[in-house]
DNA sequence: ATGATGTTTAACAATTTTGTTAATGCAAAT
DNA sequence: ATTTGCATTAACAAAATTGTTAAACATCAT
């Protein structure tokens, strides 16, 4: 009896897939059904309506939504600059595992803002929060002289355009790199390492 | 009698807009008509297919559309780092003048790949002329001392990155910015002016 | 005025897409 | 074995969307 969970949950995969490609205008009921391999009345009895059947993907992503936008300006317990390193390495990170999900979303907030308020109030407070800590800090580091003084709004602006751009724009950048980016993860590597070296020269006392 | 001229142009104008926020797949033809004031059966009198009035509007945008994607590597008669900076700087202007043009692109080469590998062509042709007429300055201002070397197509990345990806974002940065964003025009200065430095740092010899 | 030409309208047709329903199947619990 | 409840199917219905057409209208040259 696996076959149940199993089919409802393979609706949602193929949901998910077929949403973050072609959006909820382009998504079709009846490709997903497709895709999942059942009858478009199916994907109705389990989801009801295309629009909750939306719901339900944005729910299963929005923390990671949340991580991939926020994750860049860390926490832990190390020196600013050695912690920053850190947190664009792992936003990163985050973001080559989900290389679909900044554009959808991106998208998605484009085409039908309404939607997304109640997400952008939680966003924004949590958002200033993080900005001004951070704020604090290079205020600090930057009066003691350990780093060049910068807007933390604007450090993370670059942060995340240098970070998740890459994967927005790869399917169009795929023909023109040549051999750059035959192999993956090599270029996901050089990739990673010379966002972080570019945020670190931008902080750098001269 | 500059009313029959205007109308076609009306259209055209409406299904640019329309086609911009929603992409093809979510603008409606009624809708795109309604914008114009003109019953929608006067849109396929002139423009016969959504699909034809759809590839009206990329014809009018493709040039701007290499520029805003190409125009970053220069090619004026300066010295090198006071020629990226000018050529990152017109970039910046570019996009900034036509925001949602990006988004609009990106999301029409994601969702139907198929339609655009003739213009993939072209552009992969001189995106690869210009990556190595760019590195071989590169290669010769490096071994001179005058700069860090980096690779020319990892250069364009960030610069392309850090010059797009705000206008991409800006519905969804509004919320979380705040008075950063409250004048628009300082804003633009002020971000345009941090791409350049930040560039600039990653190339200069330390 | 007439005819030729392109424009505009309203009504309609075709297709696509979403959503429903009633009947059937199937498996577990009683 | 029968009931109960969910799963599945096929056929249908409704709505939205794109596209067509025939007739009315306007404008201009003759």
């Amino acid at each position: 009896m696996q076959d149940k969970v199993s089919k409802e949950q393979l609706i949602l995969e193929s949901a998910e897939q077929e949403f973050f490609i072609k959006g909820f205008d382009g998504a079709r009921t009846t490709s997903i059904a497709k895709r999942a391999g059942v009858t478009h009345a199916m994907l109705h009895y389990y989801y009801r309506t295309k629009e909750q059947l939306f719901e339900r993907v944005i729910d299963k992503n929005v923390s990671l939504i949340i991580a991939t936008m926020f994750s860049s300006l860390g926490k832990a317990d190390m020196p600013f600059l050695d912690r920053l390193k850190v947190s664009i390495s792992s936003h990163f990170d985050i973001v080559a595992s989900n290389p679909l999900l900044p554009h959808f979303f991106l998208n998605e907030i484009i085409s039908r803002p309404e939607r997304y308020n109640m997400m952008q109030n939680k966003l924004e407070t949590s958002a200033k929060e993080i900005f001004s800590k951070v704020q604090i800090e290079i205020d600090e580091q930057s009066k003691q002289g350990n780093i060049e003084w910068i807007d933390a709004r604007m450090l993370f602006m670059s942060i995340v355009s240098l970070n998740l751009f890459p994967f927005i724009a790869l399917p169009f950048a795929k023909r023109m790199m040549g051999d750059l980016l035959d192999n993956q993860d090599s270029f996901l590597e050089q990739r990673k390492a010379e966002n972080i070296e570019t945020i670190m020269r931008r902080l750098k006392k001269q």
